[in-house]
RNA sequence: CGGGGCAUGGCGCAGUCUGGUAGCGCAUCUGCUUUGGGAGCAGAGGGUCGCAGGUUCAAAUCCUGCUGCCCCGACCA
């Protein structure tokens, strides 16, 4: 490609509503711009890098046996109805109607659709498993979208839902998907892990993430420094502490408090450090009564875990002032399990291995210090309601916890009957008897990954992309070209050959100055760069550089060809 | 949905408090010079100051309403 004839924009200036290097990188790149609240365009150049993901994810799909299918962005009420979602799914589902005032919804996903089409289609079981899988539109009318194409409300996904007779062809299903992903997240030179997650309002009995890892990344990781262990930080089990529990050595003493009303100013006040102060957090319980929650002061409250938990209503929510009150006689921030009935109590496992620790008294700006289970209150019952930290030994036996952070780029799930059994999506078994059918469901966030790419290799002058998701792989850029005509034969020959090859070259043959040239190569973050100047003309060399390189090398002229493609690595057809 | 902020040429901003002929940088166009790290000089084009009312001799500026967007929080397969 000729760049003096490409339709492209750089901005050297950083534009004021991007708050992420991947947003900003992009509309400087000018590789996407921005129509409405989390709606984007996408331009030429950031359209090539959108194609050569999808064409990963489309080449390991079919690899893995799953056949593709188009199905529409818009999809009637009636299916949503059926499932139950048009009133179950809020207002994340962008509703609307038709001339005719009939209801239709904007796909946020599509598992009514491939339902519909997986009972229509499908009634035996030899005929089972199948994959069906799409590259479509989507949108969810998220309340805040930020982050450029990272949290958009359109969005590309490849989603892709499987269909099995049974439990163990399903999780064959799922294990292929599984082994698909990590395949194309290789391919794309991702640094990414493969995470356990929470199946959520979805159910089922397996679900993962793959999480690109990344610093501005929304999700909290725990990994294991000894093994491969990783998991949502939702769900990462907190173990139990393994040593005993010290016995008491100081007395109980109720102390003033003024003023101080949560973990941080308590723990100033009375220079103990947090992690000897308890917290005393009330939630509302399912049945209406409130539940109050013990966790150790440095800890925080993992709501995934404790709505779990039957006595406490699911969502989670906090109770309101005037119940706390009501339940303890204080208002927030003097709480504490001391004389506290007519609630049930959990205590984190961490909680209740404290021995002479701080706490609320029940009675406003007043704590108790010297506190001790058993001795000064019964002991609560245990459960693991907090987040892990950095440091905690790891679940699977090996090692400690680290926490990082990971941009979600794909997510499996086993969905099992909730579609087909709310749709009635049926197969003959081998006895002749209908049986719903099981599901799998897998999606990929296709243009979150782009941004999420750019997150992870990137620098000051801008991108710096994985070989096989680049726009172009190598820019060529030609010094002094309009007064050389020897540069520009030169170059032009380089071109021709490069191309007919098959590379992805940009020729930067626009009539500006080098400095120019060479900021927006870096900019737009193309892997290899080859210099045609007059320095080595003479000498028959050119000079090659890669984007992450200091230093650039001399190459000769003659078997240039050969020398990039040793450099351009996976950029070739394996 | 709660709190805070912004809206002036394609982009980034000043001007608003204290009303008086709309400005700067980048980008764009023309000419000359320059050409190994975002060039210099000279010139040019481009803005109903988000929208609608109101006050005033006079509104980007003051008042009212609306819209869009950004940030924090809450929410969220």
């Amino acid at each position: 490609m000729r760049l003096s004839q490409y339709p492209i924009n750089t901005v050297k200036e950083t534009p004021s509503e991007a708050e992420v290097i991947s947003h900003q990188l992009m509309l400087r790149a000018g590789m996407i711009r921005r129509v409405a609240a989390g709606i984007y365009s996408w331009l030429p150049l950031g359209l090539r890098t959108l194609r050569k993901v999808e064409a990963i994810v489309r080449e390991e799909m079919n690899r893995a046996g799953a056949f593709e299918l188009l199905m529409p962005a818009i999809q009637p009420a009636e299916l949503w109805q059926e499932s139950g979602r048009w009133t179950e799914y809020g207002p994340e589902l962008l509703r609307l109607k038709d001339r005719h005032e009939r209801n239709f919804v904007v796909g946020p996903t599509h598992e009514e659709v491939i339902t519909d089409i997986a009972r229509r289609e499908i009634k035996s079981y030899r005929q089972l498993p199948v994959n069906f899988y799409q590259v479509q539109i989507k949108f969810r009318d998220e309340v805040r979208p930020r982050f450029g194409v990272m949290r958009a409300r359109e969005f590309i996904m490849k989603d892709a839902y499987s269909f099995h007779a049974d439990e163990r062809s399903l999780a064959e299903g799922y294990a292929a998907m599984r082994q698909a992903y990590t395949r194309m997240f290789q391919r794309m030179g991702l640094d990414f892990r493969t995470v356990q997650a929470d199946p959520g309002a979805i159910g089922g009995n397996a679900s993962e993430e793959f999480q690109v890892l990344a610093a501005s990344g929304e999700d909290a990781i725990a990994i294991s420094d000894a093994d491969d262990f990783a998991a949502n930080v939702e769900l990462a089990p907190a173990l139990a502490p393994a040593a005993p529990r010290p016995p008491p050595t100081q007395p109980l003493e109720r102390i003033p408090t003024p003023g101080a009303h949560t973990i941080e100013q308590l723990a100033a006040l009375l220079k103990v450090p947090a992690t000897r102060c308890l917290k005393t957090l009330i939630v509302d319980g399912s049945d209406g009564t409130p539940v109050a929650l013990l966790l150790r002061g440095d800890h925080d409250l993992n709501a995934v875990k404790a709505q779990k938990l039957p006595a406490i209503a699911n969502p989670l929510r906090m109770a309101s002032a005037a119940a706390v009150h009501a339940a303890t006689g204080c208002a927030p921030g003097s709480i504490g399990p001391v004389g506290l009935t007519g609630l049930r109590v959990y205590a984190d496992h961490a909680a209740l291995a404290m021995a002479d620790f701080v706490c609320g008294a029940n009675q406003h700006d007043v704590h108790y210090t010297g506190a001790n289970w058993r001795r000064d209150m019964p002991e609560p019952a245990g459960a693991d309601l907090r987040n892990v930290v950095a440091g905690d030994p790891s679940p699977s036996g090996n090692g400690q916890l680290q926490i990082v952070r990971g941009i979600e780029v794909g997510h499996i799930f086993q969905l099992g009957r909730k579609y087909s059994a709310a749709m009635n999506a049926t197969v003959l078994d081998e006895s002749g008897a209908a049986i719903p059918m099981l599901m799998g469901c897998y999606g990929i966030g296709v243009t979150r990954i782009v941004a999420a790419a750019i997150e992870q290799n990137h620098d000051q002058r801008g991108i710096i992309w994985p070989d096989p998701i680049a726009p172009f792989n190598v820019c060529l850029v030609p010094l002094n070209l309009q007064k050389s005509p020897r540069v520009r034969g030169l170059a032009d020959a380089l071109y021709a050959e490069l191309s007919a090859a098959g590379i992805d070259v940009l020729y930067d043959d626009r009539d500006v100055r080098p400095g120019v040239k060479f900021a927006d190569a870096e900019l737009l973050g193309i892997p290899h760069r080859v210099v045609v100047g007059e320095r080595g003309l003479d000498a028959g060399t050119l000079e090659y550089r890669h984007r992450r390189a200091t230093d650039s090398e001399d190459f000769a002229q003659r078997g240039a060809l050969e020398f990039l493609r040793s450099r351009l690595q996976c950029a070739q057809p394996a």
